[in-house]
DNA sequence: CGAAATCTTGAGTATAATCAAAAACGGTGG
DNA sequence: CCACCGTTTTTGATTATACTCAAGATTTCG
């Protein structure tokens, strides 16, 4: 298991694009290394009852975290792009209590937490950044309880489409007003608490309606504004800057 | 409005039963100032858009985060107890994304983040517990999602009494099998995603099988392991300490 | 004691789930 | 290039869980 350098760009542009960081920071971000593995979709990086001793941050690629119930039904609780770190908590909690799967083919880099815990140690706005992009995860969390629990169907989707958008749009990964979309509606369902029958329903109507078109793993966004209305979306939850919000 | 000490003793024991805090530590932490102040029920502590210049320690009382959606439906992500600091992440996060309110008459500490961010420079032990506390609260998101996600309305009733069980003794405030529990019938609808009404008949079916008790605002399990098999719980989640869990 | 809040009950309904099967799509190999 | 396979999407019919509306009973608290 050799440990290789990457490409930690992404990481140094995220962090620092909230509270600049010192060149020393930036050095010692850049300067992490970790394994990088290349993954097939709908592999399991990490589950829950696990103790990994890396965190795993995604290079290329889309993945979620998940979690069973007892009766066997899937709820995703988080969709991840290129530049998130899912599991950056296993760093401070012991036990990891969701897992975590790739949906396409994943390059991700394994950070082992003994690096990541000396960085934050020698470097506060590290540490500070670190804690702040696991803040930003729970408020996504939060709204996608909003969400799930109150606002029927076409709602949760149409919000859940804005996130994405807006997320993409943010990592650079968003060219105009489409971006990949790799989830079925499978996914979609888990991830909004819906079957995938109904989701199937939903998505015709808001094409019906006009706001959104779906093709080949790619969303376009026809109606921003429609889309934002059916949606109920309010973007603060993503915590972005005054910078990247115009943008 | 005079910063005064008040009683930091909760939040001392909360961080030190993770990881051991050194004695300088401790004493940083006893000597944390704020403004105590006293709130009735049903009043908001901050609101959805502010951008406090504190966060806020419950000493006393409990109190619930929560959002609207647009047509004027009301969603709770969390409920707290006293040593908890709900609005821990306004430190680094800028502009709030949901409100917090009082359910019971409260008492609060109100700690400059000035304060906060001195004792986290001075000891990154610190900032550890405090980063860890806010990834608990992740943790339980991602519990809450799950449960309203892909569980029907008993189990998620179920499996938010085991949680507020476990919750109040790890604070000591369970006495053996019952807890206070201020919450009305329409506060549980509002965590559950689900109706008043229909929150009072799972109620009355959860005491037809014998498995709780509700009067006067106690909760009392009278059937603990029949309570966990209905709310399909898991106590991973709230990321407990060894010791902790025995007791 | 009385008003307001909370809980309870009943009847009818809607949103979304379930079940089942057909059509379309995407990738593979001949 | 096309046939084939598995996956994903689509459609239809039926059902269930939970919602809505409305009103009455009970509790709580000043």
């Amino acid at each position: 298991m050799p440990n290789s350098a990457f490409n930690a760009a992404m990481l140094v542009r995220k962090l620092d694009s909230v509270s600049r960081l010192s060149d020393d920071e930036r050095a010692a971000l850049g300067s992490l290394q970790g394994q990088v593995v290349t993954l097939r979709p709908g592999q399991d990086i990490v589950r829950e009852g696990d103790s990994p001793a890396r965190s795993c941050l995604i290079l290329e690629g889309y993945a979620c975290t998940y979690g069973m119930t007892g009766n066997g039904r899937r709820q995703i609780m988080s969709l991840h792009v290129p530049g998130d770190i899912p599991d950056l908590q296993s760093l401070l909690l012991d036990v990891l209590d969701s897992s975590l799967m790739t949906i396409t083919p994943c390059k991700v880099a394994l950070i082992p937490h003994t690096s990541l815990r000396a960085v934050c140690a020698a470097y506060p706005g590290i540490t500070m950044g670190f804690w702040r992009q696991t803040l930003v995860d729970a408020a996504v969390f939060r709204a996608w309880i909003r969400s799930i629990g109150r606002r029927e169907g076409v709602s949760r989707i149409a919000h859940l489409f804005c996130e994405l958008m807006v997320r993409m749009k943010v990592v650079g990964l968003a060219d105009g007003r489409s971006c990949a979309f790799p989830y079925t509606q499978a996914l979609i369902a888990d991830c909004l608490g819906l079957t995938p029958v109904h989701v199937n329903r939903i998505l015709q109507e808001l094409r019906a309606a006009n706001l959104v078109e779906l093709v080949k793993g790619q969303l376009t966004v026809l109606d921003w504004d429609g889309l934002v209305e059916k949606g109920d979306f309010d973007p603060t939850f993503l915590h972005l800057e005054m910078g990247v919000q115009a943008a």
